[in-house]
DNA sequence: CACGCTACCTAACAAATGTTAGGTAGGCAA
DNA sequence: TTGCCTACCTAACATTTGTTAGGTAGCGTG
């Protein structure tokens, strides 16, 4: 009944195409409803398989989740390592680009980044805790640039680097709330204007030099 | 078997003691499992009785939703309109201020806004409907409030309003994935973080006239 | 006292859940 | 042809789900 049969990918093949196409219809479904609100039977009939059939590619649920929320890092680490900048580059441009390429991974390449985001908190426990150490991963890739470029004397250094990238990262992430990819922003003017803005503030008048801080910011709260 | 019995509210009680009780918990349960990983059985077992006794309260399990999720919005609102600083004070100060009852609100009263914020967007198309009003009445306080500032003349011109705001709000709200009321950084010091970065960005030389933008950003694309 | 009200309980319901066992159709290789 | 493998199916399973009906204990008020 089926129309045809699928090719086997040349490539080792970590992931076959069915796999795949269920991962996608999966991670859509899951983007919108939680992962405990998406049921096998809907994943299955998005696909055009029964349920029972899924176990064919999947061991388990948890199993279809694990895969969503791996590809997802490994969309941002693929996006990360591939900017086509050059550290040598002024901070402003690394930024943006680094920026860019992070907004690409939730947007241009399927969803996985995004369910990652967005429902990695309500994951059950032992999906969560497999999944830390890859995340951590690509946290000490933004980590490094951050550093590398502050060690270059660019950032104020009245701001923990730090909170500043959780801070980023939190402005970039939560784009998935508001943005549409086929909406009147284009992508790159978004990017532009999170790496501006996380770079200059929105103030006109340039920063001063204790910033807005009550008392001085005390330092010995730094996170990681 | 119970060992008292709760005193009426004198207020005009809208939401009774025991609601207020069975809200509480269940909105901890649903921060960390979701809407639809938290069944009826749990939420009863946390406030210590039965399933079948939650609906002498509630008519429904999306009722209690629903109500958790109005309540974030009231405390955000309450928050936002109890900031002791005047709207003639400067920029950043305002600023500072209401990042700091936004804060407030994600983590000084109830996990309500918290739930809010993390799964509006898996929330069943009814509930999230009939809650958008009273959102987008919260997102007009932070416009006007910036508009304001802006029309002061203190913001760069070069930035869309909406975006920025977006932005913030993106910053703000994903603290809950990190931040830690019992931890070593004060929720003071967070907000004047997240105020600072907003404001004057991260970099140690002021904003240049063309900011990073690649051609400079094209203004068509407002939001709101 | 009797009444009614509140707040809970038990027990069950139909429906939906993740998962499994066993079967079938079609392609490919020997 | 025979046999195996992949990819699907049907049908059922035990469990969990939201929800309801009906009962009971304790309280305050008439």
């Amino acid at each position: 009944m089926t129309t045809h049969v699928e090719a086997r990918q040349s490539v080792p093949a970590l992931e076959s195409v069915a796999r795949s196409r269920i991962l996608d219809s999966a991670a859509e479904l899951i983007l919108d409803q939680g992962f405990a609100g998406t049921s096998m039977r809907e994943v299955a009939a998005s696909v055009g398989i029964k349920a029972g059939s899924l176990y064919h590619h999947f061991a388990s649920k948890e199993e279809i989740f694990s895969a969503i929320l791996e590809r997802g890092i490994e969309v941002m680490v693929d996006s990360f390592a591939a900017v086509p900048v050059a550290v040598t580059e002024p901070p402003e441009a690394l930024l943006r680009a680094h920026v860019r390429a992070h907004l690409g991974s939730l947007f241009e390449f399927g969803p996985y980044t995004a369910v990652h985001v967005t429902t990695f908190r309500s994951a059950p426990s032992s999906v969560r805790e497999a999944i830390v150490p890859r995340r951590d991963a690509y946290e000490a890739m933004w980590s490094t640039l951050l550093h590398r470029i502050a060690s270059g004397g660019a950032f104020r250094d009245d701001q923990d680097l730090g909170i500043a990238r959780l801070v980023l990262f939190g402005a970039m992430n939560s784009t998935i709330e508001w943005f549409d990819l086929d909406g009147s922003l284009a992508i790159d003017d978004l990017a532009d204007a999170v790496a501006t803005q996380f770079w200059q503030g929105v103030s006109r008048e340039g920063p001063s030099k204790e910033g807005l801080s009550r008392e001085g910011l005390s330092r010995e709260a730094a996170i990681q």
